[in-house]
DNA sequence: AATGAATGAGAATTCATTCAT
DNA sequence: AATGAATGAATTCTCATTCAT
């Protein structure tokens, strides 16, 4: 319990201590948080099980730091977008598409957490934080349009980039886990017609794409 | 080894194994699947220990037909909108008022199910005949405001649904499970819009709303 | 945790909690506390190790019980006593020796409950109790002698007791677990001989017998 | 593999090697035998984990160091002694206080060695050697007394001083380690009064107590 | 000498499942 | 049908000890 957790001292340990939690990350994917034996992570780390106590306490703890570090990912992978072309609705197509993608390579993952934080604080607070990245991303665009006058200054920022965000990654979910098949292109240009429309974005810039 | 699915044929058999459903209903609700142990179940249907398996082969049975019962309740809740009012988007708020409120009752168990999905195909099946119901539903509403000229024809009235079906439900696992305070009539009444936006529901109906 | 503990309903479950109360009997005496495993005691009561924990949550709660089933039989057999011969002297000799052969039969186990309550209040208030029947009949006979006139009036009954009865209960430590070798007609006359006279026990009954 | 008991050379390795002396002393203390963890000495001495076994090969084997210095200490403690006044019983009542305060200094570390002597030949030679050095100073001073015909010649100096020795220990273990609340100036006097008598010891420098 | 990472034997404990009554 | 005792596979976790640096 003491020693526990303190970031090892020595190149070795650090190391070793990487090399659990990608062996955890790993795991974790293909197995599922309950299906995943601590000697399955030490095995695929080549460790003894007795080294996995030198920096973990548990299976959970260890989980908490893998989650940690896929947010992480997908906070980064979330900030690129601002280098996006003008055209409103084909910046909403790139953060559509981004979101998707994100969410395709870290869709296990993520899931877990939110299952884990059913009947966990901590995975709760980490699951909100991250939410709470993409809403307010999602509600500052939003605000810019209503600003720019090119969307429908009604409509409450947040709660829409709660909804509409949701739109998305549901349908992240339903097509990744659920095998909804369709061709992202598709996926990506319904997603973000609807969007457009939702917020009133104004024709001019949305005319041409669905009809 | 013997399947133990026959229905038991005396009256208490039946009432037994209906104790036995009750109970694992409130315990996986309570507890989550992998929390609940079979003496959980048993204590709360106030029978013994071996009397479980008189009834179930294991714990995954029992969580089977639990979510069974709850998928038909959902079926059932979903079925009576057919007596709508007439106007497209009051039948739309009225859709997503019913839509959130099933969901919030049965939330925990749905998301348990959605978790089971993942390794487990029966409950992958389970599932996808879940959504088809209301997939169908939605598209089925989509295509005849597209007959009537209400709604954009050029929408894929499925992949329309299941996009704005997933908004709204998602919106319920955020609301309620994430705790994003807002107020129901609120919330429908956004969804309402977002979502008659969306498919281009003709101006008239749409106007007054979020204005 | 819940179930545990409680009488067993069946005459099966009888003789299985006895059976493995008599196996953590033999297995303390010989082994000591820290060396005996569950599965020790398991063996030795012919009985797998899942069905330990039907009846007790850990070693510790099996040793409870031994525990009080060793002390139960010194109580038993320190109540004999009273049909003892008149003559004082012969009756404190008759304690002695019945003092050292009760502490014969269960010497490792006294000590082992000795030095658990070193550390553990449940067994320090076993202990005292224990000590406490001994002490408060050493002080009753005291008081007795001193009423008729045959001990010294001076002394502290309960104190004395303490004290004398301590010497008889460490030499029989002394005596079994370290292996001072002596005769236990020659110990007992001579822990008689110095209490009676550490009493002040007039010469008439003493003088005769150490000489 | 080595036995590691050299001494170690440099004034560095003596100082870390008394520290985890002194740390280990004071672990044993605290927590007892069992509960003490190598990491525990080493965190106390501040001294990592594989220095421990440059200076011992096993908690045991630091735990015979510790006994060893303990029982140095009583015995150092005992010695003083011969310089008491001349008066017999007041050599008695010196030496029980002397006793009794030697124990309050080590009951814990004495009562571990007991402990582990019961399953451990060394610890056994190391408490009999110990209790044999106050054994004989008791007979030393019993046959004294008898050569000088103050103490009855009749008496076993031996094993008279094995029982009213164990006498005055095992009051040393009751007072302080089971509660038995009484203050040091009457204890002492009691057993003081209690030794006296048993060995016969002439009214004269006895007469005022008993009458 | 000192460090601290690594090891793995060993023990406790849980709980789904079987079975005799 | 119901009971509850019995089973044992499976798993977690601890900690003394070794070893490379």
């Amino acid at each position: 319990m003491s020693v526990k957790s303190e970031p090892p001292t020595t190149g070795r340990g650090r190391r070793t201590r990487a090399a659990l939690i990608q062996a955890g990350r790993e795991a974790f994917e293909e197995q599922g948080f309950e299906a995943v034996r601590i000697d399955d992570v030490c095995a695929r780390a080549r460790v003894s099980h007795g080294t996995f106590y030198t920096y973990f306490d548990s299976k959970e703890r260890l989980f908490r730091e893998v989650a940690a570090a896929v947010v992480g990912e997908m906070f980064a992978a979330s900030v690129v977008g601002d280098a996006a072309p003008g055209d409103p609705r084909a910046r909403i197509a790139e953060a559509n598409r981004r979101y998707l993608r994100a969410w395709a390579a870290n869709a296990r993952l993520v899931r877990m957490v939110e299952h884990a934080a059913l009947s966990n604080d901590a995975f709760r607070e980490l699951l909100l934080e991250l939410r709470e990245v993409f809403v307010r991303r999602g509600a500052e665009g939003l605000r810019r349009l209503q600003e720019q006058g090119l969307a429908d200054p009604g409509l409450d920022p947040r709660l829409t980039a709660v909804m509409l965000g949701g739109m998305v990654e549901h349908f992240a979910h339903v097509w990744l886990d659920l095998g909804e098949h369709t061709d992202e292109t598709i996926a990506v240009d319904l997603l973000t017609t609807l969007w457009a429309r939702a917020i009133g974005l104004t024709p001019a810039s949305t005319g041409e794409v669905s009809g």
